[in-house]
DNA sequence: ACACCGCATTGACCCATGTCAAATTTTCGC
DNA sequence: GCGAAAATTTGACATGGGTCAATGCGGTGT
């Protein structure tokens, strides 16, 4: 019991300071031990919210890799996000009381279950955690912002820049490489997201190992000129 | 004085329906008109504020009409949203405490001034406002994943059928004819707003127009026919 | 150890949309 | 009102990325 207790609180997580406000006291971070009701383990493959089912829970990633996708009416897919440990997934839910997009593991996952009634009883008593989840909420509408400039403007190598960018920076702040990646999306998904069709996302890839920029080996990439990929990505930077 | 107070009061606002949680009791209704501080115009072609300026405030829409938009490093601009009287702008600024966007009118506004520090300690009291500004923000969020999957799976023709629709049912929904716009945008802002160029959207226009599904002129544009627009959007629907 | 199957790569060709250019209409400052 | 500037339309042509098809690679289960 004691044990179980001990497991599930955002006090002893070490991700803390990726989900959770920073410079807490010891009693603040005791009231944020309620917000997570549970676990939910969800294996590769399987999606831990669909589209259209009712919405309760935000959920915050402890381990695995997600994607979220919306489909047309006519069931074409478009992945709007990849969700790594320390992100928080479920936001699109609130509008409506509904999910809508999916949420699929890439990889075996846990996440930790916020009931968002906690999540909204406590950010009331708790102006830190209300700020937070404030800026959660806008970090997701600036990040989504981006991604339409992204398919907009940019062009398909100009897009896989960015992406990998992003993507090495995310898992740098995780304390994993910043110049290799083991990918846990198909190039189709990679493809989804970018508004490319997978023969062109491997097309890229290849150009950029051509130029020497990164290496490519299936699903692993080392990033060998990670200035010539920003330079890609806007031309007036490190040049 | 008087009339000062009357006038920012949203307890008499005809656009409370479209900003404010439905339902409310006169109490509740009272305690909603200290969120607004002041009102501001903002004329046509100014911003009423600018990326990387310091975020304070959201603001609602009283009249006018206006656009979001980002731009890449190199200068290259991205439409996110237009935005019409009722609906709220500036929750891009909450997550850096800057404004990471521009927001420019579109024709003469004006403009309730929500400081956000009111907008939370008044949610913080009062649930049914707190989750109304949850509800907006996964809203935007929602919107948001729509744009990337136009922009991500859609052709042109689709992308401006789906952006005409939406159009006029935001409008219908304040009581102007579902079949006649007034484009307040150049093609170039639509164009941009679709990841696409002017020239095109122009074309797209000419070629709806040949096929008898709208008429236009310029700005002015008529729906002849909304199924053909939404046949176009989803090949399914209406069929 | 082998065979299968999903994923990735590569090539050849094509098309939707971008680019460039010119003519026309509308808007707006003076 | 007039003239300049901006916005729109339309045409001719170019091209980035899509489509279709064939091959290669590697992980998984038996």
């Amino acid at each position: 019991m004691l044990t179980e207790s001990f497991k599930v609180a955002c006090s002893n997580c070490n991700l803390r300071e990726l989900c959770m406000p920073i410079g807490l006291t010891p009693e603040e971070l005791q009231k944020l031990d309620s917000l997570v009701a549970t676990r939910r383990k969800v294996s590769q493959g399987e999606a831990l919210y669909r589209s259209g089912e009712s919405f309760t829970s935000l959920y915050a990633i402890r381990t695995g890799f997600f994607k979220t996708c919306v489909s047309s009416p006519d069931g074409r897919e478009q992945v709007t996000g990849f969700q790594m440990a320390g992100e928080i997934i479920g936001l699109d839910g609130i509008t409506t009381d509904r999910h809508n997009c999916n949420a699929v593991a890439l990889e075996d996952a846990e996440v930790c279950v916020m009931p968002f009634a906690n999540v909204e009883e406590i950010s009331r008593e708790f102006p830190v955690l209300q700020r937070h989840v404030h800026k959660i909420m806008s970090r997701e509408i600036v990040r989504d912002q981006g991604v339409m400039l992204l398919l907009g403007n940019m062009r398909a190598e100009e897009r896989l820049a960015a992406f990998l960018l992003n993507l090495v920076q995310r898992l740098n702040a995780r304390g994993f490489s910043r110049s290799e990646v083991i990918l846990r999306m198909t190039r189709e998904e990679i493809g989804s997201y970018l508004g490319m069709k997978l023969e062109t996302v491997s097309r890229t890839f290849s150009k950029f190992s051509e130029e020497g920029i990164i290496e490519v080996k299936q699903r692993w990439v080392k990033i060998l000129q990670p200035d010539a990929l920003r330079r890609i990505f806007d031309p007036e930077s490190a040049v």
